[in-house]
DNA sequence: CGGGATATTGATTGATTTCAATGTGAGTGG
DNA sequence: CCACTCACATTGAAATCAATCAATATCCCG
């Protein structure tokens, strides 16, 4: 049983609002429950109904799913400020984990279904964001189609600096593994590249989780 | 220029509503202008405003896009029902060919935006096209990240043969390029993965576009 | 019956994976 | 404060799968 449902988010206390009624972001922060996961935890899991939506407040979520044999592949890593957890069926395609210490808020997908019936800004916020997730997904598509795995370390360093506060530098909150698996490369892989991109100076590694990019024009001349 | 707008649409005549009114396949239908294109014409391109909403009548649609040094990754492959055109922003991603002769019908992505505001089933059409839209991407996301060259194929396969209108068989209308290009493989590995699937009796090549599947469960496998 | 595009097959190369060992860093308890 | 430990990361060597290079083969169409 996921830690979401452990919860019963209706109970939770509800947080003051702090902005514009009728956006989509604001009515999640205005009505939602915040919830807290700890390193790890599963916020949904594969196959559960799609009940929530959630935006993520603090902390950073991967959403991943297992092949068969034990093979994972991530879709996605949502940051502050994300809003994710919106479904085409009933059911979650993908489960969703709390990398690290987590804070989410989080309102029933039915009050927004209702919402969006009457307020035709919301209906068309919802939209917006699928269109958006949409959009994530093509672009990640094309990482994992037919790029070398130099261009996938520098595709996805340079998609982390853009949602960075300092565009020069990238901290990342996720293990060598969760990179591993959101590029379709193995562990060993995403580190010889970072290795190497060092060595060319392109970047450097401050520490595992810090790197600076000392070359953007090199690293977006990889990007291909 | 795309031969989608070297036409407009708009002067079309009208073809008469074969449908519910209100539900947005029967509004595309009803509304939608229709539009032939040859073998490969471009239908929209890469960049281009995304002004309209298409539907396939008949034929298939590809979407691409090419990385700088020609590199072509496939998107998605929209057979007779399928409605595709939706975008996040105001600009294509992709760009979309015919595949063989294709008869598409048409309509101005304004008229329904218009439409979605005083017509909730239409909003809810919207989004739940979207929704499939990011399912399937998510889902091909899966296929070109930690598959091997023969799950890709069978993945492909049976894809294909849901949709085909006998399960035991399907006629790619699409070259060995193109399945290339949508798996993340070259055509020799398309190519010689097909001929090893028949080997194992997997699979019957009656001909290159034609294919058996005579082992569903042996396919389902590789699925992983 | 050409002729060009499309597809298959073969030989070889090469990037990434796999297997294996070592290094590093943060947290814990002595 | 240091040694220990565990998880995480890096590095090395070998194996492997798919890409590349190259040659036929087949199909469709005029």
């Amino acid at each position: 049983m996921s830690i979401a449902r452990a919860f019963n988010p209706e109970v939770l206390s509800l947080r003051p609002g702090t902005n514009a009624p009728g956006s989509l972001t604001g009515a999640l922060d205005m009505m939602g429950a915040e919830m807290r996961f700890p390193r790890n935890a599963e916020i949904f899991g594969e196959g559960e109904p799609a009940e929530y939506l959630y935006r993520v407040v603090r902390g950073t979520v991967r959403i991943s799913t297992l092949l068969s044999d034990g093979r994972r592949q991530i879709g996605a890593f949502y940051l502050p400020g994300d809003v994710f957890g919106l479904e085409a069926g009933e059911l979650h395609a993908f489960s969703a984990e709390a990398i690290g210490d987590t804070t989410v808020v989080v309102v029933k997908r039915s009050t927004f279904e209702t919402l969006a019936v009457s307020n035709r800004e919301v209906a068309q916020e919802l939209r917006t964001l699928l269109a958006m997730h949409l959009r994530r997904a093509q672009q990640h598509m094309l990482l994992l189609g037919r790029k070398t795995a130099q261009e996938r370390i520098a595709s996805f360093l340079l998609q982390m600096a853009e949602r960075a506060p300092a565009a020069s530098a990238v901290d990342l909150p996720m293990s060598r593994q969760d990179i591993a698996d959101y590029l379709g490369l193995t562990i060993e892989t995403v580190s010889r590249t970072l290795t190497q991109l060092e060595h060319i100076a392109a970047i450097r590694l401050a520490s595992s989780r810090h790197i600076e990019l000392c070359n953007r024009a090199a690293l977006l001349r990889m990007d291909a």
